[in-house]
DNA sequence: GTCTATAATGGGATAGAC
DNA sequence: GTCTATCCCATTATAGAC
């Protein structure tokens, strides 16, 4: 492995940990497991990282990153406000389906950095990100369904979080694919009664 | 330590690790640790439980119950159903936020148990028994206000315990009590419109 | 600059003295 | 039956050979 960049590896080893704590979960994601998913020798992991726990931080911000691109497929064509809500959050459980590891991998690292005094500031700003993400989602969809939402965006967005995360784990814990359709559907009912005509109708183009 | 037979040494363990887990974290709660904290001697773990993970199976099996215990307490008077939501969400955040650190073991070790497969089998168990609770609750409080659910009881339990697992999640990341009184008032509004006036009307005694 | 080899620590589990 | 003392392994981290 000669001449690659200490940035570069660093990145390297982060991916390569995201992969082991997606698989393998957290308590297994060790540095040797994690060099080895490299394919880099131990030493490699010190040379470009000062500890475990300052590559976990990268793995951290990799993760939120990844649930961004994640979430931007989520806004898919709907006629109404309902739709809407369950295409998203359907979407988002097909999401978690393909790859259940890595949404795991996810709630680990955040308990994780709760625990960790270094880590400790990561989950708030984690959460600020997921919740401006659904912000400018709920935005982009009231313009595209020409309606206007009747609670602050922040608050529906914090309300649309609150709803996936609860919607994973129980999924996670007990892979009920039925009722977590069901419950979807519902949540998209409840949901959709935020949604009403704007007081200013856009103009048609 | 003289005399205490083997299943009550099995469940002081298991509370000592529970208390360890939840001020310290799943990752510090190591054999050394929780016989410390029952204040045994190390060589007493082994002799009353087979192994670590074990012993975890037992702290699982605690922690639904306390959670059940905690649960009895949400069921307060309301005049509406939209006050009886609220009011046993905001029950439910206060005891988050009396102890935290008591809520975070409850999602660390889920996830844990998940990634054990002596464990696996867990997880489902628990989120049965807190959506059958939750259900019990509904019902009661159906019963109380004199209304009834438009949906099916399992399916609003699922969706309450979707809630409180989203709420406790954001809260414990960010610590934000506004939002997340804010979020539950919102989540009343929303899930109070499933309820209506009975079919049959109670007889009134 | 890179990696082999090893240090230092802390872990789960146990043998054997009392 | 109980617990001290220890085993042995895996871990993070690093010193020093190439």
């Amino acid at each position: 492995m000669p001449r690659i960049p200490a940035s570069e590896r660093r990145a390297a080893l982060a991916r390569a940990a995201l992969t082991v704590i997606a698989r393998d979960g957290l308590a297994a994601a060790t540095t040797r497991a994690i060099v080895a998913e490299a394919g880099m020798p131990l030493a490699s992991f010190h040379y470009a990282v000062a500890s475990r726990d300052e590559l976990l931080r990268d793995v951290i911000e990799l993760v939120v990153a990844a649930e961004g691109v994640a979430a931007g497929g989520l806004l898919a064509q709907a006629e109404t406000p309902r739709d809407a809500i369950r295409g998203a959050l359907n979407g988002y459980l097909d999401h978690v389906r393909s790859d259940p590891g890595a949404e795991q991998a996810m709630f680990e690292l955040t308990q994780y950095a709760l625990r960790t005094p270094e880590l400790a500031d990561l989950p708030a700003e984690q959460y600020r990100r997921y919740h401006e993400l659904v912000a400018d989602l709920l935005e982009a969809g009231a313009s595209s369904l020409n309606i206007e939402w009747s609670i602050p965006v922040p608050d529906l967005a914090r309300l649309m979080v609150t709803l996936t995360d609860g919607l994973t784990l129980a999924w996670l814990a007990d892979r009920d694919d039925a009722a977590a359709g069901v419950a979807i559907d519902h949540a998209a009912d409840a949901i959709s009664a935020f949604a009403r005509a704007p007081r200013i109708p856009a103009v048609i183009a």
